[in-house]
Formats: structure tokens, C-alpha cells, sequence
DNA sequence: GTCGATCGATACCGCGGGGGTATGAATGAG
DNA sequence: CTCATTCATACCCCCGCGGTATCGATCGAC
């Protein structure tokens, strides 16, 4: 099966329609009808069941677009880790979310940098959920993840830091003077929403919360008496004296950890990690 | 980047031979080479360092290698899996290692053979080693491994039972009245060679000992007093009395463990993991 | 019921590119 | 120096991908 029919199938598999797909692809209608009408010979069984109103996806049509969009993550990650090999020489792309665990990657890279042959580390920050699909297609080469909150299925992975959280108030705040609280305790803060993070797709849940992508800027929002935020632990260490931390015995530990694509042990991903589990 | 290409690369870059790749592809020489040539100025780099003598990889070809590999092995695993799914309808490949684990096997089918809606459970049993290579290229889709044994890298697992070791000896050998032993015991055993498995590449390394492929010819082997074997302890079940199984204490544990491609968590894999789990 | 809009399928054409054969060029063995 | 080996180049053919034009089926509006 050829990377390009793969393509077109996904297309139309997303969009449900060949018009809006054959756009997306930038070609016409036509030849698209015919590369899955071929596809479907090829594999013995249709993929799609089409009316001139609707398209719906096959049982086996539903498998071929999980597979095939795993696939082609993996065709994108040759291609783009060759080339990057190539063009900026070794170097390890390490993706983080913007604004978590600041103080644990900083320390990570100083003690990866004085490594005896420690290669550059690209530090890419993303939205949370984003990793994942950078790692899978080849934008980067590992993560720093923080599981119960990311997926860790299909990399390899290092624990390295396991950690409580706690509720970040504005100051001020009646809670704050409390000196520990539990999960049904925000159960109860009508005055102040939790944010509503996007999901996978960008979108965001419905919800009185406000819209926020990134830790710096729920850190200002609690800071501004819009929301309050349920956050590990280190996450005091940067604290203003506009926002107050409160221990929140209950609420599910969190767990820091670096993950990479199994097959990517290069030499300096393997230095990265082996530098952190000491630390 | 095309899964053709892809090919023509793995070929050649696994031969390092333009003519011996070519004839593996079943094409002419020159198309390859230019092939080669047309994806290395699209990469914007060369992969591999020709002289008329000898072709070797460059650092990016050695990278285009490996991840070429895992994408093509995606790509396998997508038709394949599509292909089952619209030719045998819904049903699962479960690959186990040969004579491995038959009582967990047996009883693990059975019980989910009595779930509501179970599926067809095809058994493909392989070579110590293989099972890795049919779950990432779509010829099976949950797998029955060994930790460590075997490679857990790039599936979830869910872990089923953890046992000692033992050794296996031919009834009457000197050893076989101990109650217990120690690695450093079997060092010492220059009557009864360890034996030799297969490498990933089906080639066996150098030694005294038997070559072997799976339990049942080893366990022929220990009876004939060819040779002896470290085994799970599970492995007594179905002992003839022409072998005798001595603990070893001091052997490192052996866990029997389920796993599957993460992406292909159909509804029949997780409801078998689900069952094996409580099990 | 008729008409029109929508949307996938078919017919047909043009051309780019992948594959073939023949041959050249470079290199190392003897 | 000669020859064998091996990758690259030259040239040709034709398959197949993509384009435009059009058809045919279905559903909604009235």
C-alpha cells in the first residue's frame, strides 16, 4: 500500500465526503473516487459505503483509519528525523508543555550539558496533549510527560519525580488560609470555575470555566481572581505573592517522566535519559 | 515520502549492494539507483557514501534505516489488519510462543470464550523472539510474552503472572536430588551444555550446546540428556518422569504478560486483556 | 410530481515519471 | 595493464495519476 493512497483514504475517512477531502488534498473529486475505488479492489473489500447523500465508514474501514493514521505518524517521523539528522547534525528535539516543571528541566539540561558528548537539545514547548503527536510524527525525539494527565502508550519511558498537588488560589482568597484541603472541598467554589483545558482536537469542553492552553497563563488568570487551578506541587516554586498554594491531600499524585519512541534509542536520547534517572 | 521509496531504501541500505537490493525489490539496478538519488536531493542530503567498491550509511541514512523500518512495518500492519477484518469478519490473532505457558493459555482462552461477546481467537504460535516482529507488522494482535525475556517496547501490557525458575535436568543426572540451586551451580555443568537460541536474524550463535527453536524439541533434548534448560516453573506441569525440575533460587523471576499494539485497542483485544486481568 | 441542487461515478485525454536495456566510468585485484 | 565489478547515465516506452466534462442517483422544495 503506498503512503499516497494511504493519505487519500484518511482524508476521506475524516471528512465522510470526497468533495471537501479532494479540497483538503488539493486535487479534484474524480481521481480521488478512483484511487479508494482502487484501494478497495486491491484490498478485496469496500472501505466506505457511499450514498449520493452520505459516506460512512466499513467495519474494516474503521480499522484502516487508525492504523493508517499511525502509519503515516511513522512515515512523517522518518522523513522528518532524517532530515534533521542530516541538516543540524545529531541533536535531540525535547518537547515540554509550556510553563510545568520548569525547575526539573532546567536542572535536567544543565546535567545533560555536561555530559562528555552531549549533542544540542531543541526545547520545544506545546499545549498539553500535544506531545504526544510530535513524538509520534517526528517533531521531536522526546518528551517530558506527566502521567496521570498524558498517554503514555507506545513509548518507552524513565520515571523521574513523583509528586502531591495542590489547589492555587488567589490571595486573599477565604480557602487560602486553610492549611490543607481536600477534592470535595473545590467540588464547592462557585466563585471560582476551573479553567477548561482544549481536547485533542482543539476545541474546548462547554463549561463556566474560562479557555486557557498553557500553565503561564492559567497563572495569571488565577492571579486576576478569574479561576483557581489544581497543580503539582513544584509549581509553588515560581509563586507571587498573588497567588496562594493549599496542599490537596486527596487529589491523585503526579508523576514526571521522560518518553520517547521506542525505536529512537539514539545514543544521545539514552545519555538524556540515563542523566535524569541519576538526578 | 512514498512506501516505495521507503522499500528501495531499506533494500539497499540492508544489502549495501545496489545490484543484490534490486533483485530482493525485483527490479532493474539503474530505476533503484535512481530512486535513491531522486529521495536523497528530495531529503536534501545523501544516505549513503558510494564508491564503486563499497556502499556504506551515512549518519541520516543509518536514521532513514531504523525509522523506515518501524514505518513500514505500520503500513504493513494497517493492510493487514484491514484485510483480516473484512475477509474473517471480527476476530483476534493471539501469538504465543510454542509449547510456552500452555496452562495460562488454556485457561485464558476458555475463559473468554465464555464472555457475551466474544470473538474468534485465531492461536499463531512462533519462534522465541518473533512475536515482537507479528505484532508490529499487523500478523497478530495481542501477544503472550515473557518479560525479560522478551522486548516490551512500543505496546501496552498488562502483566499476568510472575514465577521463579527452575532447572530442568534429565531424571537421574547427579544434580537432580538437590532440593535447590544457584546460578553459579549451572556455570559448572560442562556435561550437559546450555542451549543455543536463535538470534533475532534466525541465526544461531556459537557454543557447545543444542540448537534449539522452541520448548517442546528443548524438553526432548533435556530428556535425551543432550542438554539441560532454565525454564519458568510453570513448566513442570506436563513433566514426564525422564525430566527433573530443581529450583533455582537465586534466578531472575519470569512474568508472563499480555500485549498489543496501543493504537489497535479494539473492543475484543481489551475485553480479552480484561479477562485475563481478573483471572 | 417536477425541478433543481448535491454528490459520487464514469469517460476520456495528456503527460510525468517509473521501469526497462544498453552503455559508460571508476576502482581495485591479479 | 587488463579485466571484473559495480554504480551512474542515456534513452525509450508505457502505465497510471490527475485534469475536465459529464452522467446518474437521490433528496428537498414547492
Amino acid at each position: 500500500m503506498e503512503t499516497r493512497e494511504l493519505r487519500y483514504f484518511v482524508a476521506v475517512a475524516e471528512e465522510l465526503h470526497f468533495g471537501r477531502a479532494a479540497e483538503r488534498l488539493g486535487i479534484a473529486q474524480p481521481p480521488l473516487s478512483r484511487a479508494i475505488r482502487a484501494l478497495e479492489r486491491r484490498l478485496g473489500s469496500p472501505l466506505l459505503e457511499r450514498t449520493t447523500r452520505a459516506v460512512a465508514l466499513t467495519e474494516a474501514g474503521s480499522v484502516l483509519l487508525t492504523e493508517g493514521r499511525t502509519a503515516l505518524d511513522a512515515v512523517d517521523a522518518a522523513e522528518r528525523r532524517t532530515r534533521r539528522t542530516a541538516h543540524t547534525g545529531p541533536g535531540v528535539v525535547l518537547v515540554a508543555k509550556a510553563g510545568a516543571s520548569q525547575e526539573l528541566l532546567t536542572k535536567l539540561l544543565a546535567a545533560y550539558a555536561a555530559e562528555p558528548d552531549a549533542v544540542a537539545v531543541d526545547v520545544e514547548l506545546c499545549g498539553p496533549g500535544e506531545q504526544e503527536r510530535l513524538l509520534r510524527d517526528g517533531r521531536a525525539d522526546v518528551g517530558l510527560l506527566h502521567r496521570p494527565f498524558d498517554s503514555t502508550a507506545g513509548f518507552d519511558t524513565e520515571d523521574l519525580h513523583t509528586e502531591g498537588q495542590s489547589l492555587f488560589l488567589p490571595a486573599g482568597h477565604p480557602l487560602s488560609t486553610r492549611t490543607e484541603l481536600r477534592m470535595a472541598d473545590i467540588e464547592a467554589l462557585p466563585d471560582l470555575p476551573l479553567p477548561r483545558w482544549p481536547a485533542a482536537d482543539g476545541t474546548y469542553p462547554d463549561g463556566p470555566g474560562p479557555q486557557v492552553r498553557d500553565t503561564a497563563q492559567l497563572r495569571q488568570l488565577v492571579a486576576l481572581g478569574r479561576t483557581a487551578a489544581v497543580l503539582p506541587d513544584s509549581a509553588r516554586v515560581d509563586l507571587h505573592d498573588d497567588v496562594t498554594a493549599v496542599a490537596l491531600v486527596d487529589a491523585p499524585p503526579v508523576t514526571t517522566l521522560l518518553a520517547w519512541p521506542p525505536q529512537s534509542r539514539s545514543r544521545a536520547v539514552a545519555d538524556l535519559v540515563r542523566v535524569a534517572a541519576r538526578a
